[in-house]
DNA sequence: CTGCCATGTAAAAAATTTTTGACATGACGG
DNA sequence: CCGTCATGTCAAAAATTTTTTACATGGCAG
């Protein structure tokens, strides 16, 4: 199994950039990850704890479906 | 490590049961998981990946947020 | 130009989630 | 009584996510 084809997608480098041009590194502090972490799932090359989905969601007020979506088709 | 002390809820049970009496192990053939995965959530035992959590939340039409909390305290 | 800062890649180690398999109990119907 | 089903526990293996460490690049400020 190869290429993931993940059924989930983000927005979460949008947000990011929208809260006052935060780094990756802030964020990933800001919701107690590394940054390595925020990187692999601003790439979308993993599904990321639903833990992880809502202290992001939080961070930026809103909720966890206004970053995190689901694609039907290849889940 | 030790005592989890999760900082995510879940009403899977609620939602399963009201669900034409499904059983966990029918829960977990229809989302792609074992009935154990099924039982360790519903137990609070681990947060499930934001992969189960959509399919779970999909499988019974409603939100991610309608079956699943974040508790803020415990966070 | 030089020095940061942000982003990206890579790979191995650590931690967590999920699976597999086995066994136990109570409820229930035949 | 006996068999089945649903739930639960336990433990080890497998798979996936997350961390750690290191290095590379481009942009931009000084």
């Amino acid at each position: 199994m190869g290429a993931k084809g993940l059924p989930i997608t983000n927005r979460v480098r949008e947000f990011r950039e929208r809260h006052g041009q935060m780094s990756q590194a802030a964020l990933g502090d800001a919701i107690g990850v590394t940054r390595q972490t925020v990187i692999a799932i601003e790439q979308g090359r993993y599904s990321p704890s639903l833990e992880s989905a809502f202290r992001i969601a939080r961070l930026f007020g809103v909720g966890v479906e206004d970053v995190f979506g689901w694609n039907e088709d290849q889940a």
